[in-house]
DNA sequence: AAAAGGTGCAACCGCCAGGAT
DNA sequence: CATCCTGGCGGTTGCACCTTT
């Protein structure tokens, strides 16, 4: 997000000695979000230490921004993960590491404290759950040649669903016009097309390679996140909690046998 | 019902780069 | 050119909440 206004050119302020002794540090009250987010508004963001003295905030200038570009932004997305967003994730991380700023930039609405806090509890706990260091090549592999093609299996298998779902709506919505055309045939509707294949328009195509280094869903392919949201109902709260307790465990992603699984 | 342990997330810390003085 | 200040970034921590025992 660009700044609103223009930062004004720098003027060195004397030390303000006695601001650290009441510097207020820890969760953010109701109050003073308000007094940020309306200064904010009026004022656009500019430099952060004179935010957060001339917003009345006894807080540091880092404290603001973080709180801004975390939590108050208008734009900031809250909540759960989508499958889509996962796989962004995944992908721009292989690539680059944790720049999480970075990563950030490709999911709108997401900030590099969320996608850390993600690939921290989540991904790291299954590299954990696998005994098996998170940068290691073996669980690189492993999310390229398993998670990955499950998590794109799983966006095609919603989207296809989600468009059979609209498609039985459109067919009872036939059915109930054909009752109607008994009494009013000229009323009669064109001929409905409801065959799966015919949803996959639009739809989003991942690839994953099968052991070629970087040949995995090309950035361009990922970009369509910035774009508009995918169909609702393609990862709603349900599904995606189906999804969590189904798809995502271990003893799914692996054969039971295959747990104690030596990377030699 | 209560204690212990685990998890998720908001916020802080320390380092660094870039610009102003 | 040296120093200082600020913001950006990745790593870490503290705590509330949830689950398990």
């Amino acid at each position: 997000m660009e700044f609103i206004n223009a930062t004004p050119p720098r003027k060195r302020s004397p030390p303000r000695e006695d601001d650290a002794a009441d510097l207020k540090k820890g969760p953010w009250t109701l109050e003073e979000d308000l007094l940020l987010a309306n200064y904010v508004s009026l004022h656009g963001e500019g430099r952060w230490d004179s935010v957060a003295r001339n917003a009345g905030l006894k807080r540091t200038g880092k404290s603001c921004r973080l709180r801004w570009l975390n939590y108050l932004r208008p734009d900031v997305r809250h909540g759960n993960i989508t499958p889509q967003e996962q796989l962004v994730i995944l992908e721009l991380h292989s690539r680059w590491g944790n720049r999480w700023s970075k990563i950030a930039q490709h999911l709108p609405g997401r900030t590099d404290n969320e996608i850390k806090n993600y690939w921290r509890t989540r991904v790291q706990k299954h590299a954990r759950q696998l005994r098996c260091d998170v940068n290691s090549k073996q669980f690189k592999d492993m999310v390229r040649h398993l998670w990955m093609p499950r998590l794109i299996e799983r966006i095609t298998f919603a989207a296809a669903a989600a468009a059979a779902t609209s498609a039985a709506a459109a067919t009872s919505a036939a059915a109930a016009a054909q009752t109607s055309m008994h009494q009013a045939p000229e009323l009669a509707p064109a001929k409905l097309s409801s065959s799966p294949e015919s949803s996959s328009s639009g739809e989003q195509q991942f690839s994953t390679d099968n052991g070629v280094e970087g040949g995995a869903a090309e950035l361009s392919d990922i970009c369509w996140l910035e774009g508009p949201e995918p169909s609702p109902g393609a990862c709603d709260d349900l599904w995606l909690q189906d999804f969590e307790e189904r798809w995502w465990s271990m003893e799914d992603l692996w054969p039971q046998q295959e747990l104690q699984w030596s990377w030699d």
